[in-house]
DNA sequence: AGTTCGTCCTGTGCGC
DNA sequence: TGCGCACAGGACGAAC
């Protein structure tokens, strides 16, 4: 489940040992990694021979390699993309999906993805609000590492839907970056339950809020990121281990670091939101 | 027009 | 032992 610090994560690594590189050779071995590069995997093979890898960028979980066309590679982690850079000789991955060869001979970057809900797409760029993004990124809004994200435009965006408060802390067109994980912990951080209406917090308390979201994306980042299993690790195939720091998250029946009361889990958009039954008391109006 | 929901996908782990 | 099902869940488009 990568979100913003995983990406990140995987950022930093493809901006260390593919920006600079030249594409020599593109595979694709699933269509469902190129689906949403509408001209098909033929046209996506053809953009990319011989261009230059110029740098690696991110806004929320999103993450693209210029190039020097002009256009980028877009790339969704999705569940369960991988970024590998590895030796030619590595055996092939399982679930290995498309595959970078580069003129240089150096090692090969794959993108690997059990659950095929991520993919690449050669995309071109557009400028909005002063910020050249990928097309398909046009209206995802600032994450809150981005240092022109602005904490009060943030706050209005969220207190202007009419929604509970963790589906407007997921909506990537209000803030990005967050997903499930650091929403139920930023959520726990602010003692504040999931099903709270916008409309009725403070500026102050969504200030917190965001505030704490941030914080805890960083702790995440500083540690290489959150990792369960295997399907989420870096450009040489490591975990991070920010879950031994989940104060909510998956921590259903273990006790609140603060009060000790056992985490609840409830049902959440067909998944699961974690909380503490005592801290973060569920809204008297909710359903 | 804004919000909610169903769908895509595969591997793991549980209960019967 | 093996089967079936719940679950993990980001983003998009359809439905309301």
């Amino acid at each position: 489940m990568p979100e913003l610090p995983e990406v990140e994560v995987v950022r930093r690594g493809l901006d260390g040992h593919v920006a600079g590189r030249t594409v020599a050779g593109v595979e694709v071995f699933h269509p469902r990694a190129v689906r949403r590069h509408l001209p098909g995997a033929f046209d996506f093979v053809g953009r990319l021979i011989g261009q230059t890898l110029t740098a690696a960028r991110r806004r929320g979980k999103y993450l693209w390699l210029e190039l020097d066309s002009g256009e980028a590679v877009l790339a969704h982690l999705g569940m369960s993309g991988q970024m590998l850079v590895s030796s030619a000789k590595a055996p092939a991955e399982k679930h290995l999906r498309v595959r970078f060869t580069f003129a240089d001979g150096g090692p090969e970057l794959r993108f690997v993805d059990q659950r095929t809900f991520g993919g690449l797409s050669v995309e071109e760029m557009t400028t909005v609000d002063g910020a050249l993004l990928p097309v398909p990124v046009a209206h995802i809004a600032r994450d809150p590492m981005d240092p022109a994200f602005d904490l009060d435009d943030a706050v209005r965006a969220v207190r202007r839907k009419r929604t509970e408060i963790k589906r407007a802390l997921l909506d990537q067109t209000v803030v990005s970056g967050i997903g499930n994980i650091y929403a139920d912990e930023a959520l726990w951080r602010c003692s504040l339950h999931w099903a709270r209406p916008t409309d009725r917090l403070t500026g102050p308390a969504v200030g917190r809020l965001l505030t704490a979201a941030t914080d805890v994306m960083a702790a995440a980042l500083a540690v290489g990121g959150t990792s369960f299993d295997a399907l989420y690790v870096n450009v040489n195939g490591q975990s991070g281990y920010f879950d031994r720091s989940l104060a909510a998250y998956g921590q259903e029946g273990r006790p609140c670091p603060r009060c000790g009361t056992a985490i609840r889990r409830e049902p959440f958009m067909n998944r699961s939101s974690f909380s503490c039954p005592r801290c973060q008391p569920r809204p008297r109006a909710a359903r």
